[in-house]
DNA sequence: GAGCATCTTTGCGGAAACGCAATAAACCAG
DNA sequence: CTGGTTTATTGCGTTTCCGCAAAGATGCTC
């Protein structure tokens, strides 16, 4: 299947939304296409920051390593969205690793391209400043719930995330779309995959989830949003 | 003492530097300035985010608070940094409180102005673009950190970032700058104060560090280093 | 400088969650 | 369908850290 880099799509993602239309070719013709097979690299933390990328299609997962190898899920990325923001700003290195869940095409441009393009259009970095705003808030958020909050809160908020983010309306309730194994939840709520398991299974004697093999299908959101509220 | 807002303290701080002469002045014009003192709010979580702030002199601390109340402190803020950058990207609340921890100085902008100034001078944006994925990054170490290490090596890391972001040099060794409770600590750090307490304790019977009342002078910064990474 | 408010220390008991280990289930490849 | 690999479950002992409580220190106000 081929993709055809559009002014639709463009303009659908949190970088590119309201850039005037004149703009559009200039950006299509700064970008260059890359496919990503599931599993595999896209940057590694630590690598110099050479590009940035767009989700197209597929997803990606951003992780941070400590330097003994233990990791933390910062964030699942799906179309539209921007990988490798550092490019931004110029000169550093990538803060994380991010890597495909699913066989992914992400559309690229290089650090030049994009100061470029930014210092002509300010729409484009004003889109930058949002987006990383919005993600910084995220993480303020996350940090607050990973202080205060005993796990099995965490991992409710964790799911309902997810659940809001790659969610997929079906008969047995909400599934998530990625492929979601308990270590990964474990990175995510700052817990081990014991624990994840465990909270996991009692959920399931409540209904209040039904779960397979790196499958979480969320049946009663509220009572889910109860346990991660109160 | 009057505050003379000057080129020279525009061009210093992560928002305004390296942009052109020519639009200092403009920059200046659209600004004002507000005092606060000590313990007051600058805003508070949830409120409409009006205005941005530079800061002149003093130290301000944002902060998260949860429902319930408990409370996380997300980041001390000195000269020269930025507080309300949701102002940079409009219309919505501010996702958190600042507090003035000393008498402090604060040069504002409107969101209109921010917006005009962004949009004629891209330099602005791109520092605005800077300054968040400097802080869009800080938070994802934190979160691994609290994901993956435990108390007294989370203590420790947070221990060597004020000293590093507030430290002065003293006979005894670098002094913390802030008035800093144990309290405080606990919030920055993801524990308790007692937690806290018991572990400054232990540090000072090893001359690690010597404190008092909301004070803390590293003596030992290598121990502690060494504290905090293996 | 006496009294008060705030902050700090420390002991102790207990809950929460970790981490090991062993088993079980699901999936894949040939 | 068979063997091997990955992923998930669960029991159990252990550690870490919380949270109460009470006493002690420090600094501020009048």
């Amino acid at each position: 299947m081929d993709f055809h880099l559009n002014s639709e799509f463009l303009q659908g993602t949190e970088l590119f939304r309201d850039v005037p239309a004149a703009a559009l070719h200039e950006i299509q013709a700064a970008s260059s296409q890359r496919r990503v097979a599931a599993g595999q690299v896209v940057f590694r933390q630590g690598d110099p920051a050479g590009a940035l990328y767009v989700v197209a299609t597929g997803r990606l997962r951003a992780t941070q390593t400590t330097a003994d190898g233990q990791q933390v899920i910062i964030r699942y990325l799906g179309p539209g969205e921007v990988a490798g923001y550092t490019t931004l700003s110029g000169g550093g290195t990538h803060p994380g690793t991010v890597t495909a869940v699913e066989d992914a095409l992400l559309i690229s441009w290089t650090g030049a391209a994009m100061k470029k393009l930014m210092a002509e259009h300010s729409s484009i970095a004003m889109n930058a400043v949002a987006f990383l705003g919005a993600r910084y808030h995220e993480m303020q958020v996350r940090i607050r719930e990973l202080s205060t909050e005993k796990v099995e809160r965490r991992i409710a908020h964790t799911v309902l995330r997810l659940a809001e983010q790659a969610g997929r309306r079906t008969a047995r309730g909400i599934e998530i779309a990625i492929p979601l194994s308990r270590q990964d939840l474990a990175e995510m709520s700052g817990t081990t995959l014991h624990t994840v398991s465990r909270t996991l299974s009692a959920w399931e004697e409540q209904k209040i989830v039904s779960c397979g093999r790196r499958r979480v299908v969320v049946a009663k959101a509220n009572v889910l949003a109860s346990i991660a509220e109160v």
